[in-house]
DNA sequence: CGGGGGTATCGACAGCCGTCAATGCCACAC
DNA sequence: GTGTGGCATTGACGGCTGTCGATACCCCCG
C-alpha cells in the first residue's frame, strides 16, 4: 500500500492516504477509455499475418489486392486470410471494396499516423537535430 | 486454391500452379520473422495498462516512477503491476533502475520511434506538403 | 543481526485469440 | 436456370495472456 517514499521516516502514522510515494496523482495520466481504445487498434496491429497483409497491400497501392493474392504469400486458409482482413478493416486501417465477385482491399489513408500520434511518448517529427 | 482472376476465360486448363490471380509474387512482401519480431514488440503495446503505464513514465519524466506509484492510478494487484513493467522492459521500452529496495522505471529514448518506423505504410516525416 | 518493507517470481485460473475444416452466400458465365 | 468459384461465416480447438494470492528475495534501518 503506497510504500512511503521516505521508507521510516514519516513517523506521523499517517493511515488515511498520504503516503509520501506519490502525493499528488502523476502527471501524463491516460484515461481507461483512451488506453482501452488504442490498445484495441494496437491488438489489431499486433500480429504477424496482420503486418504482413499491410505491407502487401502497402507495397501494391496501384493495384488491387483481393483475398486470393494474400493467401499463397502468408501460407495460411482462406478463412483466416478473410478472418484477418476482418480484424484490419474493423480497426479502420484497410478499406474493401467488393466488386462483383472479388474483394479488393486497399489502405486506409492517415489510419496508421493516427495510431502513432495517439502513442505516449512519441516524437512526433522526429527532432533529433 | 489461387482463384484464376480471369474467372473463366484461361480455357488454357492450366492445372499446375499458374493461376492468372496474382502471377508473380506481390511486392512489399515482409519476412515472416520480421512480422513476428515486429508482432511480439507491438503485443508489448497492446494492453491498455501498459499504455496507461507509458503515459505515466513519459508524463514523469522529471521524477522517478516506482512500482508503489502505479498500483493506484492503474487499479492493478502490485504483481500485476511488476509482471506489465517486465513485459515494457523486455519489450525495450522501459529501462529499471533499481537503486536499493526502490526500482525506479524511465522511458527508453527512441524505442517508440522505432516502432513506429518499422511500421507498414507509415508516413515517415510527415510529407503532407 | 533481526525485522520491515518494496519488489520479483510462482502457480493457478479464466478469458481471449489465431487457426482450420466445413458450410453458406452470391455474382457471374454459359 | 444451373453451375462454378471467390469470399464470408460458423464451430471447434489449442495456446497464449492478463490477473491475482501466496511466497521468496533482499536491501535498509535499528
Amino acid at each position: 500500500m503506497n510504500s512511503s517514499r521516505t521508507a521510516g521516516l514519516d513517523l506521523e502514522l499517517v493511515d488515511v492516504g498520504a503516503p509520501g510515494c506519490s502525493p499528488a496523482e502523476l502527471a501524463g495520466a491516460m484515461s481507461a477509455e483512451q488506453a482501452a481504445d488504442l490498445a484495441r487498434t494496437l491488438k489489431a496491429l499486433a500480429d504477424p499475418a496482420r503486418l504482413r497483409v499491410l505491407a502487401l497491400v502497402a507495397g501494391n497501392e496501384g493495384r488491387e489486392v483481393c483475398v486470393c493474392d494474400l493467401t499463397e504469400p502468408l501460407g495460411l486458409s482462406q478463412p483466416t486470410v478473410s478472418h484477418h482482413l476482418k480484424v484490419l478493416v474493423d480497426a479502420g486501417f484497410l478499406a474493401r471494396d467488393k466488386r462483383g465477385v472479388w474483394a479488393y482491399f486497399s489502405l486506409v489513408p492517415g489510419a496508421l499516423d493516427a495510431v502513432v500520434t495517439a502513442l505516449p511518448g512519441v516524437r512526433q517529427h522526429s527532432d533529433l537535430s
